[in-house]
DNA sequence: GATGAATGAGTTTTCATTCAT
DNA sequence: AATGAATGAAAACTCATTCAT
């Protein structure tokens, strides 16, 4: 009992230094975070952050692991409810990416709002980290069934795209992810059978 | 040495100082980036910054400012050029959009890289001029021929996150600002037609 | 596991400390060694280091005592194994204390390298365990038949000055201590018999 | 006018810093000096001190470059007043080397007191100044009409030994450096005519 | 128009040490 | 006999900024 009741008090206590940090990171940015910030949200004092972390970046990467496994975790069990069907199972990918975002979840937050050049020492873990994640996608938007024209790369970075810059406009209440999710698929279903569009100015 | 020639100089040194801040918010952030950096880059000792500008986020808003007016500038001198094709002319504003934020221009860039919680203090100045900006493809979302169960919100949305994401992952040679906003402005263009989709899971 | 075992692995324990101790000491100096370095190269987390000694000072004393301990007898025995003659006996003593100096015992090395004035509040404790130790040359210079107008004070302190540096250009294999105290020994010799050397420049 | 103030004021405050951090690192050792007692010692905030420095190890490399050269220059000094005898010469030098290291000139006294090793990002820098200065002494020595078997380093390790061991033991009043360098030269004069001891044990 | 010199608060991090378990 | 978790102070250093010149 008492070996788990400490791991347990441990794991807490760790556990709430990375809430704070997701929490910080994703409301002021990495550099525009302190660990004085993060310790005072965790009730510690700056220095005992060290004791759990070797450095603010080591911090960022395992906030940022953290979402990465959160995000992943979640569109995958969303995967494995889903069908066959490639649209389908592409729009559920893009509701569970949408409600990390949009719920709440700071960890899966700090995904998307942290870019490698903030954490300059971080860099090629964070890139690592997230590529690791977005293949995900790469492999869902191969099994649509798209014109050979068609420029499936294209289409999933700006989905990507549209997907992560909606932390900055979303309001709950206005939209939900599934009604978002509904609408960015069904946006991007149509490039299949449109691709004969030339373009305007040449 | 006329009045003039010395007030040339004067923005000459300037205008280094917004280039080099430009450049360094874009690559490091706002709170990543020091002025002392900024000095640096400039070839001038940090408290003379202070001679040009009266803070750091002042300078920020100053090269906000300048970027929000080249890619105004740049997208409105597009659409004079472009006809009367509601559809035409976004993808005009679309490609002056991205040929701005891919083709160096720092101040551009900054406009899209740095967010207004970066620099709490400046942050209401920097909305307002990201949406005196933005407002131009309200405007041209308005004048598409939609259906009306079409949301011209979101549609607007996704392009602009799937523009401003452009930056993480384009290369130039293999891509082109106008080849990107054909394929953009394309995939967009069918959600016209076909609103009879039906969504996968409800 | 009987009550000599236990004690005998205790003091294994408190022995890896003194090794680790000493050897870092002697490495990089006493404020450039921190607890942690010391735990770390026992094995040990920091705050296990205080079962052992109650403070990093306490440390110092108890490594720097043991350094005089272990020279002494060092010393001591080759004064016992060597004869009546002044000379040979000061060439023996030198050469043991040039053995444990150089031949790696970090031990002895501390107490060389570790100044009083590096740990200000040991000072006086390290001053009068060096001084214990030193005695032993003073007896040994004050047995040499030397001149009565030689200075004996002066000759003990060159000697001990050349000895203590000696860690600092010591080469494994280029010379011995043995060597090295027959060189030093046979230098001061002669300081016997030519004092109505006058000085160069008045 | 103002020019040559400005210039002066701004030098004494640097050398106000130097001198110091040169007064604190003799009397606690390079890890044992903060920045803050170095800053306190100049009626600065430790903060300014990085106007003048970038860092603390390179104001240790200041200090010691100040010392190696003013311990030089007293050297080159007196070897240009001696004549050409070489005995004469070598003790003109130990006496100039006394009398910096004894006469209360902290910034020599840095260069026999800190080890390259207390100091591990600035090491190599260290002895490579240190080489440069003691360089003198092998000329010296090998300029001395000695006996061909005689070991030149030995004399040389030993002599320097001697010297830079002085601060341990001095006492102004009771010796003077004037005095110490005849008797150490003059203890190692006779190493010359003397070689045909035998060593006592072997 | 800019510099040299500094400030004072803040940064990240490390320190020796403590103590319940 | 040692650990896990922390503390509080201090470490080295950086920050945006000021201001006389």
């Amino acid at each position: 009992m008492t070996a788990l009741a400490t791991k347990t008090r441990s794991n807490n206590r760790r556990e709430q230094v990375l809430d704070a940090a997701a929490m910080l990171f994703v409301a002021k940015g990495f550099s525009g975070t302190s660990t004085r910030d993060i310790a005072k949200a965790t009730g510690m004092l700056p220095g005992s952050l060290y004791y759990h972390f070797q450095s603010k970046e080591d911090l960022l990467v395992a906030v940022f692991e953290e979402g990465v496994k959160r995000i992943s975790d979640c569109v995958d069990v969303a995967l494995n409810d889903s069908g066959q069907d490639p649209w389908t199972r592409l729009q559920s990918a893009c509701e569970a990416h949408l409600s990390m975002l949009l719920g709440g979840s700071d960890y899966a937050h700090v995904v998307v709002r942290i870019l490698p050049s903030d954490a300059p020492g971080a860099d090629q873990t964070l890139v690592t980290l997230r590529n690791a994640y977005e293949t995900r996608f790469t492999t869902l938007f191969d099994a649509l069934p798209l014109n050979a024209q068609t420029d499936r790369s294209i289409l999933r970075l700006m989905l990507i795209g549209a997907m992560n810059h909606a932390p900055v406009w979303y309001r709950k209440g206005r939209d939900t992810p599934k009604g978002l999710a509904q609408k960015f698929i069904n946006t991007l279903r149509c490039a299949q059978s449109n691709t004969q569009n030339t373009s305007p100015k040449g």
